[in-house]
DNA sequence: GCCGTTTTCGGCCCGACTGTTTTCAGTCG
């Protein structure tokens, strides 16, 4: 029996709970179990005190015992007897919740998305007390949204519409202030909605402008502080908008930043001290209310130091808050070591690539244009390579603040080798290798691709070490804890590649590499100077995985730099 | 269902919005 399968079984006991429209707070004493292990950072075997924890007692306690000796648990196959699996899809559909769902069973023998399409046809639904015509239609329309609109959009996808508000946001007069909130603001790869926080004296106005300047598809709600819209395009998404009072601001941004856990925990500090936070504000016993300046004020109230929003995830970042101050930063960014231009695919000169860098303050980064094998990206034959070695050399020389080190981005071929022999190899200051292509090859073939560049004593670093697009594709499946093993072997750096379409490696990597010792480059892998910005979501996104300064190649000096490359 | 150094019973984070009601339940974040 591992972990893993203990917290399922412990979500899966509250899944079915609520749709027999158990006491919620029942429900979520299991999910505050399964929580209580997730967090435990031991494995079971070190763990001799399970039933002893606090959020499990004699329930949750004998779920866990069953797993362990029998192998499954008893309440669970009690509960899958009796509640049908179809319904579980139906929590799905924006408006139900355990409680109706558990109705319409009861009372209808509703038992699947299907039979409740049916029961609303023919208008059986608005029978029931708590029901109407009106709810039967939303149900219809939400049922028929189900399978158009996906469950989470990726932060590629959203960045374009985040950027587009904001532009919106800032022609309204009427508005003070506002900011993206939500898991967005986050850093998560992938969102469900998004919120925005605005801050306004004129709510109505600025609501009515809201619906009139954006591309609205839908309204889901419409109040006096929150309005809730659909926005059309090329991507649907959802997206909430709150509107406060100008000191409301801080407080309305924490709350709806979130995340739901980190939140609670704060509210739970905040109790025990007599106080109540809510999204406006913390009000003490006297029914007054204490407003901010900005959340490091509203962190600050509580003796707390200021905590990014990237960590703000699971309520454990309240106790490590000790290394709040090591946390990887922009500022510590000395160099970007993974960029193309217009001798392979990017639409940039050399120059335009380091002018657009020196405004961005580095001390040194690495030209690494595509290789032979990439005809698609035009990469460089070796011939071309050597070329473009001599032509950064002259143009380094024009430079004294920034130095420019030539690299490539070589191909591991289908076949296991690589795309430029040694004797080429070695005379580039930093090599990349990576796999563009046969992702589909079984794992035992991608892993031994990957150690032919591991074993290369030219080759410094595997950039997008699983290749994946964020909820596009998985990329090419290697077998990572191996990848950092051998990487810690031969001295190589993983990369952290910074586009937000890759965000690769992953948080759950990242901190296995941390763990490991393997040092880590976050680049931007840059095609344009306007995607050098993406350093920043690389360094955001680094920061939760706990990524310290240390663990970071872009925060080395210009000489600590060289002394890697050059050994 | 779980918890407890004011508590073994009563509260569990808190508030907005909708659709159903005619003062509130359910859902959502």
């Amino acid at each position: 029996m591992d972990k893993k399968t203990i917290i399922k079984t412990l979500e899966k006991i509250a899944l079915y709970m609520e749709l027999q429209g158990e006491n919620p707070f029942k429900v979520s004493a299991f999910r505050k179990a399964a929580q209580v292990l997730e967090l435990d950072a031991r494995s079971l075997a070190e763990m001799d005190n399970i039933l002893s924890l606090k959020g499990i007692g004699a329930a949750t306690g004998s779920v866990i015992e069953d797993l362990i000796n029998v192998g499954e648990s008893s309440l669970l196959v009690e509960l899958q007897s009796t509640v049908p699996s179809g319904l579980l899809p139906m929590l799905k559909i924006p408006g139900l919740g355990g409680k109706k769902i558990a109705k319409l069973y009861k009372e209808l023998q509703i038992d699947s998305i299907e039979a409740l399409k049916e029961a609303c046809e023919t208008n059986k639904v608005q029978a029931l007390a708590g029901f109407a015509a009106k709810t039967e239609v939303k149900l219809l329309a939400e049922i028929e949204n189900l399978q158009s609109k996906p469950e989470r959009t990726a932060v590629w996808q959203l960045e374009p519409i985040v950027a587009m508000i904001e532009s919106k946001l800032a022609a309204i007069p009427a508005i003070d202030k506002f900011s993206v909130a939500g898991s967005y603001r986050r850093v998560k790869e992938a969102s469900k909605d998004i919120d925005f926080i605005i801050a306004t004296a004129t709510p109505k106005e600025v609501r009515e402008e809201l619906l009139k300047v954006l591309p609205v598809l839908k309204i889901i709600a419409a109040g006096d502080t929150k309005v809730s819209i659909t926005l059309g395009g090329e991507q649907e998404v959802d997206v909430d908008f709150r509107l406060v009072e100008a000191r409301q601001y801080a407080s309305a941004l924490n709350h709806f930043t979130g995340s739901k856990d980190h939140n609670i925990k704060m509210r739970q500090i905040a109790k025990e001290q007599g106080k109540k936070i809510s999204e406006y504000g913390v009000e003490l016993e006297d029914g007054t209310v204490v407003h901010f300046e900005s959340e490091k004020d509203f962190y600050a109230y509580f003796n707390l130091p200021f905590i990014p929003p990237t960590v703000r995830e699971d309520g454990s970042e309240l106790t490590k808050l000790d290394q709040l101050s090591k946390l990887i930063t922009l500022d510590d960014i000395k160099g970007d070591f993974h960029m193309h231009t217009t001798w392979s695919d990017g639409a940039h000169s050399i120059e335009e690539m380091i002018e657009a860098s020196r405004t961005k303050g580095y001390s040194h980064i690495v030209i690494t244009d595509h290789s032979n094998y990439l005809k698609v990206a035009n990469g460089l034959s070796k011939e071309r390579l050597l070329k473009q070695m001599e032509t950064i050399k002259e143009i380094n020389a024009k430079y004294t603040d920034i130095e420019v080190f030539s690299g490539t981005e070589m191909d591991i071929l289908p076949d296991g080798s690589l795309d430029f022999e040694d004797e080429i190899l070695k005379q580039l200051d930093f090599v990349i290798a990576s796999i563009h292509s046969s992702f589909s090859q079984p794992q035992e073939k991608i892993m031994e691709r990957l150690q032919t560049a591991m074993k290369n004593p030219y080759v410094h670093m595997i950039a997008h070490p699983t290749g994946r697009i964020i909820e596009q594709r998985d990329g090419y499946n290697p077998d990572v804890p191996t990848l950092i093993e051998w990487a810690k072997e031969y001295g190589k750096i993983l990369e952290l590649n910074a586009s937000p379409y890759r965000l690769d490696l992953k948080t759950e990597h990242l901190k296995l590499v941390v763990e490991a010792g393997v040092p880590i480059a976050i680049n931007t892998d840059a095609h344009h100077i306007d995607q050098l910005k993406y350093m920043e979501i690389g360094v955001r996104y680094a920061q939760k995985a706990w990524l310290h300064k240390e663990n970071v190649v872009n925060t080395w000096t210009l000489e600590q730099f060289k002394q890697f490359i050059q050994k």
